[in-house]
DNA sequence: ACCTGAACACCGTTCAAGT
DNA sequence: ACCTGAACACCGTTCAAGT
């Protein structure tokens, strides 16, 4: 056999490349062993069975997401980026995101962006509970955005066309209406102003810190401006 | 022998009960037959296959949700009891939802309570546009809060415990927060409290109703206006 | 018209046996 | 230490054969 020897690292490795193509349901151990050439019972020394395989790619796609880095002019902003990054984080690897998820490893997965979030909540000038529900908010927000557009991309073909449903309804008391319910939906803008909306709500009536507080945050008191606790 | 003759509706009825008990996975036709008391073959001459078996018990979930009737003294309230009684609905019956989106009928299955709040998008002065992104943000919003919701409940042992991560971080500059974040996720408090940030913020500016076509933008109607505001 | 068992092609997994 | 084929218990599905 010209096979050179096989790895944990390349048994990960494919098992990877199969499920970003066909998701966790196309990957068999069967078809794995023929991606790697190998036969199926060797795959079994190397990761133990297919659930623990499917649990070390999922901790591998934790580790896998990097930093966060909100950039923006103000805190309302700079939760937005966060926001953005985070879809599009997520949104780059939906299977292996899933089976995060469905591991339990969200919120481990979710920490750098956690604390982001929590700086620019103090920046805003919420603090304790409200700080907390922002982070929350936000973050829910985001992944449960995600789950609804994946869904919606798989099954693209809603059964009656929306035009029929709606134009009956309101094409008389709002046109405009009628045709923007009847177009598909434009997946970044509703996000956006989703968004934008709830951050709004969220920083409503917020007070922001006084000029002298917001200048020098209390931040981890190390005195490295500009680089955030992230960056490693 | 002593079976009554099987009927298509005995079929879907057994199977719904085993859909709602374990999930689309704990369906196996085999268990169907036993739990039917019949063949495993006899489920095919009535349902087709398994795949159209599932197809129908989504298209039943469509139909078997009734009706969503918004109560309270404004717009701002009565959306938000919408969002909570299609999330309860939702809720009640998560694997048939799930099969439901699946298969792209999610739409069909929110008709209801997208009237009920264009009704109430227009009761608080909103139209065109703006009026169909409220709908549609608000409909998202609840659908991916309950996926996550679900998610959560069946993964409900997050690897680290919240203690952790978060005494380090936070604790010295903000302990309420540090603690807010450790203690589990209020679901319901927090979908209120996500609910209405939203709600506020796509409300912001919305003035009385008996104005004209407010937000209305000379678009030449080809759904392609500008690129998102948030584009990295 | 309705039901049946046998058979087929797939799974994941175990295990004794190889090197 | 690493790999293998054979075998087992599960799947969904098809089909000729029953009544």
């Amino acid at each position: 056999m010209a096979r050179p020897a096989l790895s944990r690292e390349e048994v990960l490795d494919t098992a990877a490349a199969l499920v970003r193509a066909h998701g966790p349901d196309g990957l068999t151990m069967r078809g794995l062993a023929a991606a790697l050439g190998t036969a199926v019972t060797s795959i079994y020394w190397h990761v133990g069975n297919r659930e623990s395989l499917l649990d070390a790619l999922a901790e591998r796609t934790v580790t896998d997401l990097g930093a966060i880095r909100p950039h923006g002019e103000d805190p309302a902003e700079r939760i937005a980026s966060v926001a953005h990054a985070l879809r599009r984080a997520l949104r780059e690897r939906p299977h292996l995101v899933a089976m995060v998820h469905e591991r339990g490893l969200t919120e481990r997965m979710f920490l750098p962006a956690h604390r982001a979030l929590v700086r620019e909540a103090h920046a805003a000038g919420l603090r304790g509970e409200r700080a907390a529900e922002l982070v929350r908010a936000v973050a829910f927000q985001v992944v449960g955005y995600v789950l609804v557009e994946r869904n919606r991309e798989r099954a693209p073909v809603q059964s009656p066309a929306d035009q029929e449903l709606w134009d009956a309804e309101t094409a008389d008391a709002d046109p405009p209406l009628a045709r923007a319910l009847a177009a598909p939906v434009e997946a970044d803008r509703l996000f956006a102003a989703s968004v934008r909306a709830l951050v709004t709500g969220l920083l409503a009536g917020a007070t922001a810190p006084a000029a002298g507080d917001i200048g020098d945050k209390p931040d981890t008191g190390d005195g490295s401006v500009g680089r955030g606790p992230y960056s490693q």
